[in-house]
DNA sequence: CTTTGTGAAATCCTTCACAGCG
DNA sequence: CGCTGTGAAGGATTTCACAAAG
């Protein structure tokens, strides 16, 4: 039923989904695509041709009605169901994962901390108990863990992904600064924040010398 | 005489780089789009398309010299000259992103720290003295801060940016979970952790539950 | 014989423009 | 009259395939 909706689309609908939610709460009824497109910094045009792509029927002269897409968002993007999550790699950034709120919230519920350090290993990070990295396969596999976060050290990912990978995990946010493999029915997606800021240092220099006379889109 | 890069060559001509600096410390001295394809995770068609998109010659039969295609990347790049970085916003993730040392390499020099809460103001971090984000203006403009880190609620992002931006700052990486306005000279990339985990959550499902029968490619 | 550099084809995504509905 | 839904046009990106170079 859910027949293939564009990867571009399935990017750009939580941004709508956040926005959605902000309306909700400010108890807006309706919004326009313009609307939403203002509030997800997209273009209009594309906001409709996503949304009729999930056969979400809006009223014309009227626009969305904010309850139901956010239900209609929701069940397509599998946020009606719970998954468990484990975070790999309790350094500074996994530490900080660990307390994001935005990753505790929405259906996803954080079920370990794992990290290879004896150091680490015991302490309670955000009302958590750390436990031994040794110990990932049987954890993962026994509390029925699905998406992994891994923010180990460049070195141990690819190893670390394959052993989450053959104790069911199929959903991967990789903040490890290396290319990782995996089978193709496993979901990869990465954050790379030094890439971020070498590409911003691009665009930076761009703009800075010459005349301003290119454009920057933030895809995803 | 950079003749507009394509936007897609842009974001990988970082993933490039990191393959390449891993291949000198290793001592290798020439390198295939093939093999920098493997190491980077994308086609060896492309890597080919974006290395000529630069200029940059390898030789046909052997392939590119690794310490020079380093150098011209990191010169297309403008990694080659200091940029002075602020991070605003010094919660979990700020802290996280104060500490990282892959926003300390490479010519990307970490110049302030600021919160406005005046419970961090004072506290140090990573070897640096929070200061107060009623400051921001003037510090950024004298120490000539040209990208910024936005940390902050969402609540306080845009104005934040309208800040960053009138004092200096044209590049800005966001991870505020918030679209943010800023002047077409201004580059921003945004980093959403809870937009990427829900972009996982609907492949998980996708792959979950029928025929695996679909593609899913990590694009930046 | 290996590997680059690149036209051309194919695919994907965005933007435009407007018919049609409420 | 306002706004959605969508065919068609326009761009951008990826992939293919191969001639040319070392």
């Amino acid at each position: 039923m859910t027949r293939s909706i564009p990867e571009a689309t399935v990017a750009r609908l939580p941004l709508y989904l956040r926005a959605l939610v902000e309306c909700s709460e400010a108890d807006i009824v309706t919004i326009s695509s313009t609307g939403l497109a203002a509030a997800s910094g997209v273009n209009a045009a594309i906001v409709r041709k996503d949304l009729s792509q999930l056969g979400a029927f809006g009223t014309r002269g009227v626009g969305y009605r904010v309850v139901e897409l956010i239900d209609e968002i929701s069940s397509v993007m599998g946020l009606d169901q719970d998954r468990a999550v484990v975070i790999v790699g309790i350094g500074n950034l996994g530490r900080a994962l660990a307390a994001y709120d935005g990753f505790t919230r929405r259906g996803f519920d954080v079920v370990g901390l794992f990290d290879a350090a004896d150091a680490l290993v015991g302490q309670t990070i955000a009302g958590m108990v750390v436990e031994d990295a040794a110990d990932l396969d049987t954890a993962v596999a026994d509390r029925g863990a699905t998406i992994a976060v891994i923010a180990t050290p460049a070195a141990h990912a690819q190893e670390t992904v394959d052993r989450l990978v053959a104790n069911g995990v199929t959903a991967i946010l990789n903040f490890a600064p290396v290319h990782i493999d995996s089978p193709e029915h496993v979901a990869v997606r990465k954050v790379d924040l030094s890439t971020e800021l070498q590409i911003l240092s691009f665009y930076e220099q761009l703009y800075a010398s010459p005349g301003p006379d290119q454009q920057l889109a933030t895809g995803t």
